[in-house]
DNA sequence: GTGAGGATGCAAATCATTCTCAAGTGTCAG
DNA sequence: CTGACACTTGAGAATGATTTGCATCCTCAC
């Protein structure tokens, strides 16, 4: 009954409503990258309610929770989807707008050394790809 | 007298008109990646009577002619630089604001790489890093 | 069970950016 | 020179995503 993102906001002592709650539902069970319109959309097939100011509300709190990550695909809208798994960047078809889940050992150590060369810390930083689906016989 | 960039647009054979020279003229001159009020403001020391709006769509036009190029670093406005030279990424200071370039050939290589092994042609990409200037005694 | 502090819904406000439109400018034919 | 056509500009209105003010409602520690 309490989703995954639920429960790590009581672990948090976050104060549940019943929106939060159904907030916290619509992301646990996405599987994909919803925007803030797409969250209230699926918010309001279970409580018909619920405004989206609240929807942006929870999803602001839900993120300086570190419980889940506002995401940017440079088209002016937020997306947002659960932190917990592994850290990972995403390769977007700039055709269809299907995003594809990319996991880089390497790429994630070399942004930290380039970072340390330059005398900083690297707290935090954005990657993203965009591209167009390649004919698997041609290459390049 | 004429900008590097006003002499890039005659190249291009874009229509000159004064507004035009003096958008051109300020990211010429500007060595920092400045947003569009700022570029305003710059303008508006030549000729106060440019317009905001007429600043947008000078930019727009620069930046659809691939002379200038747009800059997002994730506080919600765009930014601008000069597009002429090498391919580069920043590293933005949290702290100061300060935004530092880099090149990595290395990074560009696994982006490729990375899109490849998915199957796709890689397009574009966005990559921006964080972090706090270091002590340098003191490592990672 | 109660109360104080926090949360909600709604509408209005922001903020960056784009658009509308009337007026201005440049280019060229006659 | 004159008119016509195409394009540009400034001003302000419009847009779209997000935030906020406010009156009302709810949650949770006591
Ligand atoms: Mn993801
Ligand atoms: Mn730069
Ligand atoms: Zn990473
Ligand atoms: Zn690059």
């Amino acid at each position: 009954m309490t989703s995954h993102i639920e429960q790590l906001c009581i672990e948090k002592g976050l104060k549940m409503t019943d929106q939060r709650r159904v907030v916290a539902r619509v992301l646990s069970e996405a599987n994909d990258h919803p925007d803030v319109e797409q969250v209230h959309i699926r918010a309001m097939r279970i409580d018909p309610n619920i405004s989206i100011a609240t929807v942006y509300r929870s999803l602001r709190l839900l993120e300086e929770a570190s419980i889940i990550e506002r995401l940017d695909f440079g088209d002016g809208r937020s997306r947002y989807e659960e932190a917990c798994e592994r850290h990972h960047h995403h390769l977007i078809d700039i055709q269809t707008g299907e995003v594809i889940e990319f996991i880089n050992d390497e790429i994630e150590e070399l942004k930290r050394k380039i970072a340390h060369d330059l005398n900083y810390r690297l707290i935090g930083h954005r990657l993203e790809l965009y591209g167009i689906k390649r004919r698997t016989d041609k290459d390049e």
